[in-house]
DNA sequence: CAAAAGACCATGAAAAGGCATGAAATCCCT
DNA sequence: AGGGATTTCATGCCTTTTCATGGTCTTTTG
């Protein structure tokens, strides 16, 4: 189950599917949501996840170690790509790119009941305040402050918060 | 587990995600973040890592002893490769690599408390005063002035020593 | 002898782990 | 298919451990 090495890559084989509206308290705990969890271990058997800032939206972006080693492996492809076509040239775009995959991103283990302490710079980033909402998106997962997504989110997001909400008993 | 020498190396199975900012006291003296820690002991299990002038940026490269020896075998191949083509040519690349990787480079270990020393030269060459941004980057990770980064880095760099120097309280 | 390097202890803050609870989802058996 | 029993989850609380960092004291070395 590793990595078999054989084309398909294991990270791809199961997808993040779903959503799930958790709490967050006070010291910043929170709970993965079992579905996400279920997906990490079988694609990497660790018990941790990477966050970062998402690329272009008001949340975080989320995946397991697994998929860190894919992203990581395609850096270093295209670095060597960029050496061979532009002369011997700057690797400079080369560490941009991986100062922003590995150095704003996070590891987080997660404890036996499934929990992790959102680091306070991810908090910050994710504007992550009592609630977040995990939303899965294939290959990666968004965590959203539920606001930030009726606020900012397209159509679907939009309604996918409300619900989650309003199962809650809260409607703002 | 060691160094199978099937294909995939033990190095990249972890990688350094994350940073921190810690403190250099006036002897010099400043604690390897437990996360950087982790993944240097897993990789080598060697309480030990190399740091040497980065190869662009104002700042300093570091990683464990294993990936020291798995720059070496790079650098070998790379030597072979650039013989068989050009020529019986000269293998001035080569040495001046080697040079670069293990001449500027130095190896320190640390205390079972996690510190090291930084050694005067690196001092200098990273230009290291009283705070240290260690900053992850997959195979390596880089250490920097975090006022430099401010001054010279890219923008998601710039952002996380701002945040990591606010967290403790300093704004300059 | 002086200065630097290294080992050892001390401490406060933060994080990790464990235990308990209530609610929801799942299973299972008639 | 129903309905009770069981398991899984999310979550609050409390205890233990880890970490970063400062200080002191000893050892080494020029």
């Amino acid at each position: 189950m590793r990595e078999g090495g054989r084309g398909k890559a294991v990270e791809l084989e199961h997808l993040f599917n779903g959503s799930a509206l958790n709490a967050v308290d006070a010291k910043g705990r929170l709970s993965i949501p079992a579905f996400i969890r279920g997906v990490v271990e079988r694609r990497s058997d660790a018990r941790a996840i990477v966050v970062g800032p998402h690329e272009t939206d008001p949340c975080l972006t989320a995946y397991d170690r697994g998929y860190a080693r894919h992203l990581h492996i395609e850096n270093e492809r295209r670095r060597l790509l960029e050496e061979s076509q532009a002369g011997s040239g700057d690797n400079v775009g080369h560490f941009r790119r991986a100062r922003r995959t590995f150095g704003l991103t996070e590891d987080v283990p997660y404890d036996p009941s499934g929990r992790i302490i959102m680091p306070p710079m991810m908090r910050r980033k994710g504007r992550i305040e009592d609630l977040a909402l995990f939303v899965g998106v294939g290959g990666t997962f968004e965590i959203w402050n539920p606001l930030l997504a009726l606020e900012h989110g397209d159509e679907d997001l939009r309604e996918l918060a409300a619900f989650r909400l309003e199962e809650r008993g809260l409607r703002p």
